[in-house]
DNA sequence: CCTTAATGGGCTAACGACAGACCATTAATA
DNA sequence: TATTAATGGTCTGTCGTTAGCCCATTAAGG
């Protein structure tokens, strides 16, 4: 024993320069999230959580699912089992047969919330921060694009859809809202950055009840987000955003305490 | 035959709802961008190109560097061998050996540059727009944060360093600013992003040469970024990396005419 | 009632990646 | 000069993943 490491007196090499380990986090990061099967089955989840495979639909044959989400089909199998198994999905074989969503939004629940908190941990204000980050751009970003009548129309579609949902359908319609102003970027970059920053919050959200008053709230700054997006506002559009972001990062923070 | 599919007249759930195939690209992507192996020589080659490991000093043991990467130790040395290779690195063994790099930027060459765009292609908007998102986003929020005196010092030596560099040093400095300005927001998630950002134009940027006026417009932009991040107003910290990011962004577009 | 196309289900051989142990080499240091 | 700790280099067995092929099932459509 020479006393291994008790504290470093010179390291081999103190020139170490400006040569700041801040950088070295962002690049020496793994290099992949978990196996292919947890991060098939994270997909799947999200595509259904998210709503963007609504209960009743049904998801892409296997055949074209594994090669979109880049897996092999067994592996794609594999995941889908681990998601049937646990109630959110159900097969059936033959032609039009496939596999359906039968996953339906649970009441929210205080103790799924204080869950779902503890399980960030302290990935949630760095969760929170990303998603301000890269939804004030989308929206900054967009307001910035020229944009089609049929992009505005939808747009405002959205928008319409989402101020006439029910508790029932309202996450959802919000997620597909804020989902649509990335992906109308044109970015497929941002829209993915987007839609895992959503993804990470939302059980969540899932896990808060639907109020009025928020609803209330909520409705009053998408339609600020559509004006100032069809303005061509990029500062009020990412004001807007901000303000929106800021209020839900709010009401989350508030469980905590 | 029986016309497979000319013009599917009636699917079989034709009420796919407001179902959007948008939101589908989002969720339905590739879950890796390719095999471990391929992904660590990028990241390896990111460390280097983007001066994170500066010429002369070595890269953190195999030991330490292979689970930072989340790659077995085999995984990392067949990368790091390829990498050799192509001449960016060298190992030695014994104690006080390890991998060092080797690599000297090369002059700039149109030429370089030309492939360089070719090989991003279509990907070039995607990348720009996103690292336009993500950078402003990051300023944004550091303007919004409180800041230790030591991080405000942090900002103004790494500012200084810039402002100092001369054209050999300089697309590792300003590569090291704007990484600093995204790891300060203490988002694990944004700094990844900003890093990856600036890793696909990378070689772009590294292609061009480094001017003078180019440089002095830069600084003073920097210099602008810093003080609104220091005087804690977000929105001229958001306008400031615009302007910087649309130069950029200018110059590089303007290659493709 | 039969045919058929589209779908989930299952199998196999080959490859990729992994963990862990062990070997070889080096230079600082005692 | 001998020790020794830290490093790159190598090997082996195991498991996850893949591509490709064929089977089983189903309901629409002839």
């Amino acid at each position: 024993m020479t006393e291994p490491d008790p504290d470093p007196p010179d390291l081999p090499d103190p020139a170490a320069s400006a040569l700041p380990d801040l950088a070295h986090s962002a690049v020496f990061r793994p290099v992949r999230a978990g196996n292919a099967f947890e991060e098939t089955v994270e997909r799947l989840l999200q595509a259904i959580k998210l709503g963007v495979v609504d209960r009743g639909e049904r998801l892409p044959p296997e055949r074209e699912l594994a090669p979109l989400l880049g897996v092999s089909r067994v592996t794609l199998r594999e995941a889908i089992r681990a998601v049937q198994q646990e109630g959110y999905v159900e097969s059936r074989r033959g032609r039009f047969g496939g596999t359906f969503v039968t996953y339906t939004r649970p009441k929210p629940r205080q103790s799924d919330l204080k869950r779902a908190l503890a399980q960030m941990g302290d990935g949630l204000n760095d969760t929170l921060t990303f998603r301000m980050a890269v939804e004030t751009g989308a929206a900054q970003i967009l307001a910035t694009t020229p944009l089609t009548e049929a992009q505005r129309a939808t747009l405002r579609t959205r928008l319409a859809e989402l101020n006439a949902a029910g508790p029932q359908e309202y996450r959802r319609l919000d997620t597909l809202f804020h989902l649509t102003v990335a992906e109308m970027t044109g970015s497929a970059l941002l829209s993915a950055a987007c839609a895992d920053a959503r993804m990470r919050v939302t059980d969540l959200l899932n896990a808060i009840p639907v109020l009025g008053p928020n609803i209330e709230h909520a409705s009053f700054q998408h339609a600020a987000i559509v004006d100032a997006v069809l303005a061509g506002d990029p500062e009020a559009a990412r004001r807007a955003v901000a303000e929106h972001l800021e209020g839900t990062a709010a009401l989350l923070r508030g469980f905590l305490g």
